[in-house]
DNA sequence: CTGTATCCAAAATGATACTG
DNA sequence: CAGTATCATTTTGGATACAG
């Protein structure tokens, strides 16, 4: 998208009209430019994994999987202990699991024995996403309180 | 949440037992203890704010807005012309806008005139969210091949 | 122009029962 | 134990019409 288009749609509406010196304008360029010519869509990786993160379990798991290696039913236990919402289903953790899996952030094991034994690891790629996901969740504790006031006030 | 607890908890199902100097213990431990005596609920702003950022729209409005100052109508354009799924509706920017003001991250100034101007900007804890958030986009960019990677292979 | 209300469709999640 | 299938429920999002 070019500065001309964006001139043009900050305009609509504007009886004095947009200059082209609007800061918006070189602002919104480089924007477009970021997202590239075809914008990112549903299923890809920087909408996904924010979705991900942004979902009711997948930061916890990834959480509790930084800790080590666990097998499926201690990992449900494991989190229905830590979670505000008590137990996950066994569907959602393995459907989670599948999609962690998927994005090469979980490696999975499975040991052909009887009864099965499925452990499941982050991946380094799985710990290095943690890590930096960890450094946002810190700022927004750290910012916590400011938000909270926001509530109120 | 103690260790000898998580201990328990990591021991069902396993014949031999789990050693208290197993490394997941202290891991969860310090888990357990950075989430508090009481885990964050789905309202708490750890949680919330993560769920924004992963929601279809708010991290855009976030982007845009980055960018200065728009009325209701400007954001609506500029968003639909940027994103992949085309316009979003009028319904959702307001409630997305309506949560980003509430958490403090957005200023909404409305001028008493007809037909109404109503103009929304960053607040700088907004600006501060917006900047941490990019780190963790980059971080993504710059892994997406890895990622791409995973899902074929 | 900004916003709300209403209705509807789609998606995420949960509960339960079942299989290997 | 690990996983799937099915169904119910909840949440989310979109379309439309309307009000100030």
């Amino acid at each position: 998208m070019d500065s001309a288009k964006i001139t043009d749609l900050l305009s609509v509406g504007e009886p004095d009209g947009v200059s082209p010196d609007d800061p918006r304008v070189a602002g919104l360029a480089g924007l477009a430019a970021q997202m590239g010519a075809a914008p990112p869509t549903r299923d890809a990786p920087v909408r996904e994994v924010m979705a991900r993160l942004g979902d009711n379990w997948s930061a916890l798991i990834l959480k509790v999987l930084a800790t080590g290696t666990f097998r499926h039913a201690t990992l449900r236990r494991v989190i229905g202990a830590l979670a505000a919402e008590g137990d996950i289903s066994q569907r959602m953790l393995t459907l989670r699991l599948r999609a962690l899996e998927r994005d090469g952030f979980v490696l999975r094991e499975a040991q052909p024995t009887v009864p099965p034994r499925v452990c499941y690891t982050l991946t380094p790629l799985g710990t290095a996403l943690t890590a930096e996901f960890d450094r946002l969740l810190a700022w927004i504790e750290a910012h916590e309180a400011e938000i909270e006031r926001a509530r109120l006030g």
